[in-house]
DNA sequence: CCACGAGGATGCACGTCGTGCATTGATGCA
DNA sequence: TGCATCAATGCACGACGTGCATCCTCGTGG
């Protein structure tokens, strides 16, 4: 998800195809079925990828300021000269610098959705869910100390949290409809559909968000992660809570 | 693809309780204001109530034009005309005007975990917090239209969806910390926090948006609220849902 | 091979935002 | 009554975000 080439030059081309940017609030786009690690389709001729190349420069410079000079230092005509791009462009692309910021994280949560629909149908929707966090984990665990440093800049920058819970929600409506197609149709057609896929969804995300923060926030030195292994217990914490249900009395 | 107000949107509860003058009608000596559960303050002199009612004022300003209006279609400008204050004023309230329109929501949010404390400590976490969730929703239903008018911003104002995640984030902290008052202190002292207070209350509000927001989209009618009996029932589903546990397999 | 249409990058102008700084007037206090 | 405090204001200014016209590159049909 992250990403952080050394150079704004060329970078690693991630779903994320809509175009215009998105007045006010991010993207909900269902990026074509472009699994997590995307290769170049001939689909796309040199101006399509000269466009992505420019918003992923974008993202990167943005990304890679924030996390040295801290989101609110920094100015989006910074951002575009890092990009080599001119100002005006800048906003062809994101509609404000946290926009863009955020967007490179955007990815990960985008990818659990997908990683959660390829699950077998034999597994619980919980189940499946933490098989598909525990990969997405993996994956990004490879990303590195980079990585870690920009986990740590969403979660302590105010200025980013309101553009990160979008991206939350929107992700959230995506596994809403991903649990809703694991359950199967609702048994009467064109009845009340049930609140289950989205009450799920909302809490099941809610809880990784708060595993997330917990873990986070257990490291005491900046760039240390705390070991893996405890996410992995957290989550799996997390999600037999869920599934086992959360009501609780004094004392207990 | 995105800027569209469309379904997908959070909402939040929220009141309106208006203390300060509200444009064109009475202008009382402004009582200390009545919050949902009596407070007394006989420490605030005129100083204090003045600022208070100014605060009021804008608030009370930004929600009725945003409803009239649109939130994208007015500046901070309008608001502080229409308070009756300088431009600059404006920003020694609020620093925005997403932030001065979903104030007079947050109070609802506030009210929530307000009453979530006051339930007895026999009841169950989940069982207050259903209690809790009725006392504020009958109060406010007797807001009426306006109330309901303000809700719909709320739901369908993309740009406001921000603010509105950042007070309910807020909210959560502050709910997270009284679900922990209420199960007791953690057996060992200083020893690692449980999760649960925080994933209870996550996963709660989550719940109770999701609720809400389908209950809001339920409605076709602008202005026409589906009972408010449909509201309790779903709380009550949802909460249950968490209550029991929320895994499923495919086909169930 | 070339002219032409589509679309991305830019430059420019302009209105709104949000803040720092200095001033004023009402308020609270000795 | 004289003084300290603080909300409200006025002013200046840099950053933001967008509409519009233009330039240039890429993709295509002739």
């Amino acid at each position: 998800m992250i990403g952080l080439p050394g150079r704004p030059g060329p970078a690693v081309i991630m779903g994320r195809h809509d175009d215009g940017p998105a007045r006010g609030n991010v993207m909900a786009g269902t990026a074509p079925p472009t699994p997590p690690v995307a290769a170049a389709l001939p689909e796309v001729g040199r101006r399509e990828r000269k466009k992505l190349a420019t918003r992923a420069a974008v993202r990167d410079a943005a990304l890679r300021l924030a996390v040295r000079h801290g989101v609110e230092n920094i100015t989006v005509e910074q951002i575009a000269t890092e990009a080599d791009i001119a100002l005006r462009t800048f906003f062809n692309h994101y509609s404000s610098k946290e926009e863009a910021v955020v967007a490179a994280a955007a990815a990960g949560a985008e990818a659990l959705v997908v990683e959660f629909r390829a699950r077998p149908a034999a597994e619980s929707v919980l189940q499946a869910l933490r098989e598909a966090v525990l990969v997405v984990m993996d994956r990004h665990d490879a990303a590195g100390r980079d990585h870690l440093r920009a986990l740590r800049l969403m979660r302590e920058s105010p200025s980013l949290m309101p553009q990160q819970m979008a991206v939350l929600t929107a992700q959230e409506q995506a596994l809403a409809r991903a649990v809703a197609d694991r359950v199967g149709p609702p048994a009467v057609e064109g009845g009340p559909t049930s609140i289950y896929p989205q009450l799920c969804a909302a809490a099941a995300l809610a809880a990784l968000r708060v595993v997330l923060d917990r873990w986070l926030g257990h490291a005491t030195d900046p760039d240390d992660a705390p070991p893996l292994a405890v996410l992995r217990r957290e989550v799996d914490e997390a999600l037999a809570h869920l599934a086992t249900g959360l009501d609780t009395v004094a004392g207990t």
